[in-house]
DNA sequence: GGTGCCGGTCAACGGTCGTAGGATGAGCGC
DNA sequence: GCGCTCATCCTACGACCGTTGACCGGCACC
């Protein structure tokens, strides 16, 4: 019972996923339409005829629903800041690679990102107290990034399989610290 | 008065230098090495006939006096990996960036990243103190990545143009708070 | 029940890349 | 001075990429 309109919706889904998947574990360049089709099932042509480009192919892949504000006290923006770590530390990592690694060497991926990070550090920056709160605010989501960066990019032991749960603990003082708590 | 030697030698070093710099901006998949001869006032041919290969030519590019071991108290090592970071701050970036951002799209310059950080990895770990010691050991080097990461990979405000000093002097007890000291 | 739309395939083009090999011309040892 | 070596350039090959357009077959509507 899949009518058209179901067949194509998946079809672009299965799509979109091999493509996230993809653009996630070797990054823009090194994906080719050819290979997210095949490992889609379908033709490169489909892919073309779907998106129109790889570049819109790569923009469809890494749109995401937007995540809450933060606000509130330090203490509480510290610890939003935390849980959302070891959410994409528990959760598979693809949404949080596909554009970690592509941004890294596609310039549209890097302006798309900074345009959704910005806020986020403006926010992070007014929730915090004392001095220099722009820049401890850079500090804390770059902790973060690196977090992230050395435990599913540059696969460095230590942190490849550690507990999101224990590794959020360890860094919860110098999160606070920073956020000035 | 450049003798043979001398010129083939200058030559080298100024591919080296081209290549350096495009590895470390654009990454290796979008480092042509034609685009590198250009850089570099030369033919590709050239760049082939004294690396050989693309591929040879980065393992060149990215060949580095490795860093004095780590070892004393967790203090003493918390604060070298401070002194390390603070260098790379204050330092032109390209040392820094041409491996790790090549190293996230290029497996081979990964495995070489790997095979250099992993030992330094050891080192820290050794020298701290207390329960889940190579896991703090990660975290910190997560940490210095991050900062690198943020400021010259993704260029989020809040760390691009701040002093390395102050940087520094934000991070310190975070560090040494999971250095254990 | 014909007919047009649409999901999907296929073959091809133009471009770029890594790489190979020949040509050239200037420096160096004898 | 002569011949060899080597730095350097030029051309070409094969592979692969993004992209295009023609083509096919079944579903849905009149």
């Amino acid at each position: 019972m899949t009518s058209r309109a179901e067949q194509r919706r998946r079809t672009e889904e299965r799509i979109l996923a091999a493509a996230r998947a993809m653009f996630a574990e070797v990054g823009y360049e090194r994906t080719t339409i050819r290979a997210v089709a095949a490992a889609a099932g379908v033709d490169g042509g489909l892919v073309m005829h779907y998106f129109g480009s790889k570049h819109e192919l790569f923009a469809r892949a890494v749109r995401v629903a937007a995540e809450e504000p933060l606000e509130g006290s330090p203490a509480d923006v510290a610890e939003a800041m935390l849980a959302s770590l070891e959410r994409r530390l528990a959760d598979e990592p693809v949404g949080s690679l596909v554009v970690l690694r592509s941004m890294l060497t596609h310039d549209e991926a890097a302006e798309g990102f900074r345009a959704a990070a910005l806020p986020r550090l403006e926010q992070l920056a007014a929730a915090l107290q004392g001095p220099d709160a722009h820049l401890r605010a850079g500090l804390i989501t770059a902790i973060v990034h690196g977090v992230i960066v050395e435990r599913y990019l540059l696969h460095l032991a230590g942190l490849e399989e550690a507990d999101p749960q224990r590794v959020v603990d360890l860094l919860r003082p110098c999160i606070r610290l920073l956020a000035g708590d």
